[in-house]
DNA sequence: CAAAAACTATACATACCTGTATATATATAT
DNA sequence: ATATATATATACAGGTATGTATAGTTTTTG
């Protein structure tokens, strides 16, 4: 991967999370990144190809750093389940957090038939399964179920947190899915 | 209130959600309230002011209708918290339900400074407050901290609905608020 | 009926957007 | 060292956005 190419996915990253994606010209990216608009339609065939490949990257992301964590803490799936919200935390109170992609995406792309809110919609699918796996292998029986309302909480968590850095919103979500769990595993 | 003044709400209402707030023009807007720019810009002064009256009038119909919902079915207060989330399925599942207007907003507008934003943000909170309110007199210890786990569980729900309709999002989203209601309680 | 208010029709100024065309400079590699 | 790939600089085409100016029409009201 280019050096240059890698830094416009970085800029474009930050500045859709901080400014939003409509609202952030492709001009703008390339001054940021310290480039021009030619390099950047280089690499990227229009602004659109950008901003999929900028909710790709940060999915991706997301998805090998919790897997690492989850993995690296425990090999109990019980664990790993409880686990789950505590390095979602650590990972919205690290310093580079910006927000949720595709929680963003959708909202600003809102037509089911367009690729953005598509591969949004795909990636918020994607997380949950994520956790009803996480579940299922805890032997909890409505692991989807489960895995629906803990993204819920993940979800709305991340978008209160958007709202106002510091509303303390992950933590009362921590506690309210260790209460959903424990419910989930004892049925 | 005139009649055109209230049409150009209700269409715009109906555009920004399914459409976004920054791909809908006031051109669109005017063409589809079937009214000229003209007309728009002498009851609101920009599109900046629509948008802001367009959230107002959003949260107030709601509020309006999810209190005369709850006082029409139970004085006790202990009902009322049990039923909210009856109410917000009812109001989601309704024909005319598009989604709700400061979730979107505050994600187009993500910069902190800006009067959607911060409007927005106030709704969010307002919201809150009043499940706090209610959990308070349902003798509920931490209201706040139930509140804020329940306003999360709202958001949640309410934009994997936008997201997909028919996802169920809704359906489980009171489960849970159920179990946390009830352990809020006993504690 | 006549005056005032409300509304329409249309054109336009200004700004910004995405995407491209053209020409030039700078590394890298054989 | 020279060809090739990579990046820059800049201008511009075509579209769309918000907001306004001007003039004409309809509706309401006294």
């Amino acid at each position: 991967m280019s050096a240059l190419k890698d830094k416009l996915l970085l800029v474009a990253t930050d500045l859709f999370q901080t400014r939003g994606i409509n609202s952030t010209g492709v001009d703008t990216i390339v001054a940021v990144a310290g480039t021009t608009k030619m390099t950047l339609y280089k690499y990227f065939g229009s602004k659109e190809v950008l901003i999929l490949e900028v909710l790709k990257k940060g999915h991706l992301d997301f998805q090998n750093w919790i897997d690492e964590k989850l993995n690296a803490s425990s090999k109990k799936p019980s664990d790993k389940i409880q686990q789950l919200f505590d390095y979602i935390e650590e990972w919205v109170n690290s310093p580079g957090f910006t927000g949720v992609g595709f929680i963003k995406a959708s909202a600003e792309f809102p037509n089911e038939e367009n690729p953005i809110h598509q591969l949004s919609s795909q990636q918020s699918r994607e997380f949950r399964q994520f956790i009803s796996k996480l579940a299922s292998e805890a032997s909890i029986k409505d692991a989807d179920g489960l895995a629906l309302q803990l993204s819920l909480l993940f979800e709305g968590a991340v978008q209160a947190e958007q709202m106002k850095r510091g509303s303390g919103a992950i933590k009362y979500a921590k506690k309210a899915a260790k209460i959903l769990i424990d419910g989930a595993i004892k049925s």
